[in-house]
DNA sequence: TTGCATATTTGATTTGTGTCAAATAGTATT
DNA sequence: AATACTATTTGACACAAATCAAATATGCAA
């Protein structure tokens, strides 16, 4: 069937996370600079994202209701970090993919990529590559 | 790079189509139906989801504003049917997750794949033949 | 202790999605 | 034409996400 793995002995709280691109943004940032306050977050930002200091804080004030940031205050600085992985965020985003437009399992979706998504002869060959790793992990 | 393939030579209109989970759910039954009725969307979607007919065709009409559907009237019944395929709502899905999650390009979601999701080796296999078929194709 | 300079919180607005109930309109049947 | 159906349209409402401007609070420096 090659379905993604659903879940394993130890299975940790919500392995499966939806971030919005938003937090998506944010994230990237935190995983990067953890532990960070959101000023930090809002200027490296700035570059990419024109967002005000108080549109950044509140969402990521929402992200910390949603259990994918934490904060650690000293005196009157909020410092943020992630509760969630980037593995963990990567899994969530590549499942909901999966179950929306795959059926939810994996081998459609390579099928599809190999036949719609034009896999140069190199691509293919580097995904080969991988696989064959893959098996010899697996031995 | 192994990037998605952004566009060739005959562009279509948009080809990166973004559907929201209800908006896949209706794509699935008008694709295998079309040309259809809301009211056949609504009764072969009952199983699944409990939604109301005027729920049904309202998201069918805001589907038909942002161009996913068209509407084909005979007399006072109006026949749906599709505008995007489901080629171009998979390969949207795969192009939004990958820039989300994987910095827009193929290889890091492979490696992702093989290192966190648990290939076994049956799939491992599976996806070397298809490889080994696309490197045919592409000779 | 008086203020500036941050950091934080609040209150609001806008937009999009999900969801209907109810009002209309059109067709078909007596 | 009057009735009974079915299809369509309209007018909400709730909720979540994105987005700030403005009001507050806090800490440091003069």
């Amino acid at each position: 069937m090659t379905a993604l793995k659903k879940s394993s002995a130890g299975r940790r709280k919500k392995s499966v996370a939806e971030l919005t691109e938003a937090e998506w943004e944010i994230m990237r940032v935190v995983w990067d600079k953890e532990p960070c306050a959101a000023g930090t977050v809002q200027e490296t930002l700035a570059a990419s994202r024109n967002w005000c200091y108080a549109t950044v804080k509140l969402t990521m004030d929402r992200m910390v209701a949603k259990g994918f940031l934490e904060i650690n205050k000293i005196r009157n600085l909020q410092l943020f970090r992630s509760c969630i992985s980037e593995v963990e965020a990567r899994r969530g985003e590549l499942r909901k993919m999966l179950n929306r437009a795959f059926g939810g399992t994996l081998t459609p979706m390579l099928k599809f990529l190999i036949q719609h998504e034009g896999l140069s002869q190199e691509e293919a060959a580097e995904l080969r590559e991988f696989v064959k790793r893959a098996e010899l992990r697996n031995d």
